[in-house]
DNA sequence: AGGTAAACGAGACGGTACGTCTCGTCTTCCT
DNA sequence: AGGAAGACGAGACGTACCGTCTCGTTTACCT
């Protein structure tokens, strides 16, 4: 029984009102623009309401990724047998959306979320990264499966090299696609090794 | 000519502490807490004295970085002829560095540039990744020249693969050094090639 | 038969508990910052019972008041017989009691009701002011009849004048004691008229 | 030297531009419902401006009414060499004014002011009780002279108890003026000391 | 040497947004 | 129905910074 037993409850109208508003704002905006005041005004709520609920402003904009009114670029990473295809097909549409700046600006919320404490970080870990990263894990272990990549490296270790690449690059603001298809090709299918140069 | 030539010359002992002042809070604060004030403060600085050379705080950082006062606590990268063992040292070490609050505090920095004006975005991305980033490059290339790298992946996209994996579990606050051993040795040390190719 | 009849009968220990904590927290923190909230967390009442009962903070310091629960520091007047020395005696306790804060946090509540509705600010003036007024305007009375105070002068007038110079110094910050033997003098001893009369 | 030397100098226009919105306001809502946001709305000031220079609401009002822009009943006092028929007229005229609820507004703020740190309140009786006090005890001093009023009693109580007269009535919503005729009569033309009631 | 002019430290200015506090109302459960 | 708990919309509070604007002072170059 952890929960406390009487007084008026939480307002679920209220709490997506307040979501939806910072989705809203965020996306016309853009995250620095948006204020707490506007955030409430919009949902027709106080602002104590915000505050009772929610630590920061990145919190607010970052339940509004998890509520799924704010939308990450759709990672939906395809299946169709052929890993290698099926990566770079993914990690090319994932990284046209990352050119996006609607994408920087909420990247930049949960990134300052991220960078908070450990409980609020673990949280946006749970609901935003983990839908991207365990179907990955997930795919690249049916290709490991397959015989299409080796069972010498983790499947993590490889997910990670992939969703680092596309974070690396999209925060450095660098060309994404050519570098991609390269490391999916070292990874999965390497050259016999170089004997004369 | 376009430079007026009468009145009292800049003061370059003022334009230093500015910067070091600018450095030395964003190490301390993070990026988001530094403000014009402190540093002209920290700096024995008049706040005008500030914006009469640089147009915002990001300019102020990104000047910093040039000037070689603020750093990604950066790890020289070793170069003993073997390749797999260097990476593996280096990484071993960064990750260690990666819990350290001074790095969170520069990475914060640039994702929150990275979300400005493209031109901030590039100088401290140009500043602060590439002392890091180039090095890295330039041993990759010694690898391949040495044939303990395939050159069918470019240098770059293995240097994006390392270095965004650091990043990115840094930002998701998990487990590192296993997870790099293992993605070098992928990248080095290629198994077989899968049986139906 | 104005009353409604059913229903849960109001509470008698909680309407004390709502009056105590007025009383308390307006001594304590004076009427200012004396808060509805507090008042009900105080009590361990809610704050829609207070609201059901009372119509704003100042009706509720009022009840207190009347209650017996919220008093100046006033003093008991002595009769001894001698209404001269009976007074300096009073005035002189009253004098010292003054630089109570106490006294000057029930002052500032009942400025503060004065500016009120003419209501709210008579109720509370009757009942702070009332029990030490009507006791020393009887006392100056019973002077009259024993000759020791002129009847050309109403005992209401003495009474303001003596209580007035208690305020207005007291808000003044000036001495006091001095002053009060002096008017008394005046009063109570009238010099020889003067010569051209 | 108590001055520091450096920097921008206070602004008079701003500092007069508040001080008359604050009188505007309060003449025009009521001490309670003005707000320094109000204040500093109206008289194109930035908030911080307001608190760089006087603590509270009540200290700005009641540099209103020291600057004169916030009228207190004029309490001119007559020297028609009467000095009964001059206290009379002046506490006539004093206490018409009192019933006003725009002075009931100013002597709020006063009184809040008075309560508050002893520097504040020590300002306040300079400029705004002493101008009232002090040519009230000078002309009462005359009267001593003319022999009008009893050498008996200092003048100074007197003057406390006529101003303490006017305070405490006003504050209790009294009626007055017959009421001090009295007390006025009692202090200047003492009746023979009763001998047989 | 004296004059001109730009840069300097200092800090007040009009603003915007913050995060907190209090108000008076509303909504639930419990008695 | 009364009452405790506590969430709600509203809005004022006092603070922190922003970027601009005077000030008096300092430090060069130019007569």
């Amino acid at each position: 029984m952890t929960a406390t037993r009487t007084g008026r409850p939480r307002s679920e109208a209220t709490r997506l009102a307040i979501l939806q508003a910072a989705a809203t704002l965020t996306t016309e905006l853009g995250y620095d623009h948006v204020t707490i005041d506007a955030i409430a005004s919009r949902a027709g709520a106080g602002k104590q309401t915000i505050y009772r609920w929610w630590s920061a402003k990145s919190m607010v904009v970052a339940d509004a990724v998890i509520e799924g009114l704010l939308r990450l670029p759709a990672l939906d990473l395809p299946d169709t047998g052929d890993l290698s295809a099926d990566l770079k097909a993914w990690t090319t549409a994932s990284a046209a959306k990352m050119g996006d700046s609607r994408f920087l600006q909420v990247v930049r919320a949960l990134v300052t979320a991220a960078t908070g404490p450990e409980q609020d970080a673990s949280r946006l870990y749970e609901h935003i990264m983990r839908p991207t990263y365990e179907p990955l894990v997930a795919r690249l272990r049916r290709g490991q499966d397959a015989g299409q990549l080796s069972t010498a490296v983790s499947a993590e270790s490889v997910a990670d090299a992939l969703l680092g690449t596309l974070l690396f690059r999209a925060l450095a603001r660098l060309p994404m696609p050519e570098t991609m298809t390269g490391i999916i090709d070292a990874l999965l299918a390497p050259p016999p090794p170089p004997s004369s140069s």
